[in-house]
DNA sequence: CTGGAATTTTTCCAATCGGTCAAAAAATTT
DNA sequence: AAATTTTTTGACCGATTGGAAAAATTCCAG
């Protein structure tokens, strides 16, 4: 009955699953669903299509673990967020998490994007459930510290929808960030200045301090 | 020799050339260019796949002109800062400009998104030399007023990707947004609640005032 | 080292892809 | 209204798509 739910048996079946699903990343992250297609995920995966399709019998069965994997791994940072830890460092620190989520999975989070962009199909049930549910309780958290007035008093979730745009903006647009920043003004502490900045504006904004 | 750049002559050609590129705006902005066809384009458009071909003799060339005609719209906002103004305020309306262009052209800035994650493939060369030189011109004026200090010292580039990133978000994850929001909390009103934040987070950021 | 199971390859298929072409139909000019 | 130009249609093409079937091969336990 669970006939989808069988889960690799042989050393083999484990490896090429991984493998697989590790080709498919490169590809759908890039071209988004429609625009991959079998072959593509096939050859990066150095296989033949026929042989990839006997492990996995659709291009929807590569795609949704992949997004299933996804979601869970890219909210984690946030449920990691602490009511009973100081409000600054607890958001410092979610932000420098979310930060090293784009810099380590950069592929992810281009999935991700691609499937918000498409409208999230067949995953929007999800985003009103799961998803909601956890912001909504993580922005009565940072509602209650603003409360106590350790927290500047603002829109707490679009405050959270501001820290996931700043850090999955170097993944997500690292093409742009990478032609703007050039090579000559080293590329490659990008992550650490887009830490440092982040640090400043969600602390202090712009305001000089006199 | 010119071929390519006949502009359209007749009433039915500037009108159909129009109506195909509407289509096809909304069909890239969802699908980007890999994952589109011509004919959802065609449909989209209400016209036969050959009749769109007659208008525009590839898919190539009906996503050439939006991409071309989008980072120049992209752009102004950032091209209308005025180092003669006050900073603050210029950032802010700089800040809030963009918003509304995410708010009014949602699927202008998916568009734009799609292509970067696909990696701007025949686009990048604009990238690192207009967009690079708009933004290191502007980074230089709001490092000048940071050397005046008219406002916090911090990094002139990242702090354009922030703002970037922040207004960009609300039209390419709108799902997401609206979601997250949910109808009861007014999601119309997303827009107004995302300036007043942005104002804040952009001017203070997250420190209480005493 | 052999028999059965697991894996891979070869061949194939119907549907869809981007695009062409000639003829039909409208629209415009004369 | 006739002549001409512009627009639209339908039929079609080769390539690619997602996927099925079955034969050929490799793997591994007894």
């Amino acid at each position: 009955m669970d006939a989808e739910n069988t889960k690799p048996v042989t050393r083999i079946q484990r490896e090429k699953h991984e493998l697989i699903l590790e080709a498919a990343l490169d590809v759908f992250s890039q071209y988004g669903f429609r625009g991959s297609t079998i072959d593509q995920i096939a050859d990066a995966a150095g296989m033949s299509k026929p042989n990839l399709l006997y492990y996995f019998k659709s291009k929807e069965d590569i795609h949704a673990p992949l997004l299933a994997r996804i979601l869970d791994t890219w909210l984690e940072p946030l449920r990691a967020l602490d009511q009973n830890g100081d409000p600054l460092p607890e958001l410092q620190s979610y932000i420098r998490r979310k930060l090293e989520m784009s810099r380590d999975f950069p592929r992810e989070s281009r999935l991700f994007a691609n499937e918000m962009l498409r409208g999230a199909p067949g995953f929007s049930d999800v985003l009103h459930t799961d998803l909601k549910d956890l912001v909504d309780e993580k922005a009565r958290v940072i509602e209650k510290w603003m409360a106590q007035g350790r927290i500047a008093r603002c829109d707490a979730r679009h405050l959270i929808f501001s820290i996931w745009a700043t850090t999955q903006h170097y993944a997500d647009f690292d093409i742009q960030v990478r032609a703007v920043l050039g090579k000559e003004r080293g590329g490659e502490t990008r992550f650490e200045d887009a830490a440092r900045f982040l640090d400043q504006l969600f602390l202090h904004g712009l305001t000089p301090k006199k």
